[in-house]
Order: C-alpha cells, then structure tokens, then sequence
DNA sequence: GTCTATATTGTGATAGAC
DNA sequence: GTCTATCACAATATAGAC
C-alpha cells in the first residue's frame, strides 16, 4: 500500500467508519470491522484518529455537519414560508433516501451521547456567521406574524412549525422497520411511498396553518 | 437476599435492564450495571435470563409492548377521525412524557437490531384477534374515505396519515437534545413546549386535512 | 505511513459452594 | 435461588520493526 500523500488513506478511513458506525452504532461498532472495510489494519485507525472515541466524534460531526449547510441555505435564505417549506421537504426526501440509514444513527447517537451534539454545535457556531444563527428563529417567527397578520396563516410558534416539519420528513426513515412490519412494505413500496409523500407533504403542512 | 418465590427479583433484574438498556443502548449496557441496578451479581441475570441478548430480547418486548395496547385501544375504537386524533396525541404525550426517554431507545434499537420487532410483532400478532389487527388499516381508510365523499376532508393515504400522526408525537423525544440547543430549551421549557404541542397538535392535523 | 505482534483490560458466561 | 471465583475470549490500544 502506497503512503499517503494527499490525505486519500484518512478519508478512506473515516469513509469506512462512517459505514460501521451508521451500521452498529458507536457502542456495537468494532475497530476491526473499520479497519478490514478500509483494507487497512487496525494500528493505523489509531495513527490517524488516536481512539475509538475521537473516530467517532469524528464521524457524527461528518454525517450530522452535512446536513447542516442545506438547512441554513433554505432557512437562511429570502424565500417565502410556502418556498421554504417546499424546498426543505424536498430536499430532506431527496438526499436522505440515498442513505437512509443516517437518520437512526443519529438519531441514537444524540440519545446515548448527546454530548457530541455539544462539541458539534460549538464548531458550527465557530463557522457560521452568529447573525445567521441567532437571526434565523425570530425571522421566521416574523415571517410568520407577517402571514398571520394579513389573514394568509394561522399563529404558530416558529419552534413548533420548525419540529413539525422536520418530524413529518424524518420519521418515515427512522421508522422504517415498524412500516416495513405494519404495512407490509418492501424496498419498492418504500420508495413509493417516498415519492407520494414528497409530493403531498408540503401541501399537507401549508394547509395545516391555512385559517 | 430472601428467595424470589413470587418473581420478585426476576421482575427486580427486568426492571435494572429496562433502565440501563435504555440508557446506553443494547450494545453500549453492560451486565455488571444491571446487576449492581438491581442490587444483585452478575450471575444471577444469567440463571434468570441466560444471556445478554435474551434479556435485551425481554427489555425491549416488555418497552415496545406497553404502548401497544393503548395504541389498539384508540385506532380499534368506532371512534370518529377528530377523536382518535385528539385520543392519541393525549394518550401518547401524556404516557411519554413520564418516560421521555423510551422513545429514543425504540428508535435506536429499530435501527440497530431489527429483527427484534419481528419477533415482538409476531407475539402481538398472536395476543390480539387476527381480525382487529388485519383489518384496523382498511377500518381508517374507509372512515377517511366516508369524510372525503361528504366533503369534511381532502383525501389522504391511511398509512400517510399514521405516519404523520405518530411523527409529530414522537419527534420532539427523539430530538431533544437539538431542541435543548437549537432553542436554548431547558427542561421547564421543554415541558411548556409539550404543553402547547399536546393543545394544539390535534387542531394542526385535522386543519391540515381540511378541503 | 504502514505493518505485525503483543500488552492490557473489559466483558459475557459458567462452575460449584452454600 | 443466590453467591464467589474464575474462565475464555473479545476489544482497544501501544511498541517497535520496516
């Protein structure tokens, strides 16, 4: 195996990581499985990340650091709620589906170690701008009031319009076992209802706040 | 240590592994801290339960079970629409809130140990009349379909509807930790959260599927 | 940087006394 | 039924050669 000039063997790593942390959480992962998925051996997990614990901080931080810049693009941005909503449901389907597997990680990652949450957060608000951050919450509150005010929207609190939206795209993946059982729904019946749901979700939301 | 003739330490033993399997995951809980939680040694959850997965196996039948019935209670019911919505969103925030931490545990365990809720799905199949559980999927699609025909309601998938109705109860658990920072919630605000949720959940799915 | 070999501790599980 | 003692192996981590 030839040396590792330009970085290509740690993100062959950290690649293989994130598929067993994803796979087996970071309590059932096992290093050796890392290191054999990465063609490498385990001494050299240990050269480049130190731990198990600082691999793994490692991966959340990549899994959950990217769907972060999606989020502050829409939310972020200028668009009406009608858009932003939209735009969310849409590109939330559009990109988790292609691994569906990284919601219930981090969905477990956050209820074993929310710490990592913590450390996450700090490099994020070290990233972006504190005006975009502290800003986003109360403007969409006031984009809300705006609606409210001229009889387009019913009054909603920004925090709960916020978690209803993201439950209503997170949930059919992290529940994917339960539907797979209850509604007896093979991969194809799955990426169906993937498809009606992307279709109908951000009407069912906009009417949801409809006077 | 008196014997356990009536189950008492049997149930003591589950009762440890509840909390600590909840905590740290099936993976990340160690017997040690199960038996010390139960004021027990190590060996005695072997003599109850023979091994680590068997008693992860009781855990979790005896975690996701609980909520079954009161689920069949409020879908198997000849209620109407708006009442098995307002029943559930009650029921569940109400039950949850005491144990707000099942949720994230279910989750986890969905994810990383699937084939747990086959075994658990096979056992309810057989507790409950083959009847009820076949038919409560049709039962609410043609309650829906009822309300579409007389113009009360838009049309909406049955297992869309379910899904979103149990999303938006289930989500704010799972997500805690990311409201704890994103809204700077504490937990007295975290419960005022819920208490707003719990009034006006109901109003907001019913609204949403409004004509 | 990458490997092999090994130290060291953790952890599920069992044997056997009481 | 419950305990103490211990086995057997899994798993993270490090030393040191190349």
């Amino acid at each position: 195996m030839s040396n590792d000039r330009d970085g290509e063997t740690e993100e062959r790593i950290l690649k293989a990581a994130r598929t067993v942390f994803v796979r087996h959480g970071t309590a059932g992962a096992r290093m050796q499985e890392i290191a054999e998925e990465a063609g490498v051996n385990q001494a050299l997990l240990h050269y480049y990340f130190r731990s198990k614990d600082r691999l793994a901080q490692a991966v959340f931080r990549d899994v959950a650091g990217r769907m972060v810049p999606s989020i502050v693009a829409v939310f972020g941005s200028e668009s009406s709620i009608e858009q932003k909503v939209e735009q969310f449901v849409h590109l939330y389907i559009d990109v988790v589906r292609q691994s569906p597997f990284i919601p219930g990680y981090i969905v477990a990652e956050l209820h074993f170690n929310p710490e990592r949450l913590t450390a996450l957060a700090a490099e994020i608000a070290g990233t972006h701008p504190a005006s975009v951050m502290q800003a986003f919450l109360p403007r969409l509150g006031a984009q809300i009031d705006e609606q409210v005010k001229i009889g387009a929207m019913r009054s909603i609190a920004p925090d709960q319009f916020l978690v209803n939206l993201v439950a209503l795209c997170v949930f059919p993946f992290v529940a994917r076992p339960v539907l797979r059982i209850v509604f007896g729904q093979d991969d194809a019946a799955f990426s169906r209802f993937l498809d009606e749901r992307r279709r109908e979700l951000p009407d069912f939301i906009l009417n949801a706040l409809r006077p």
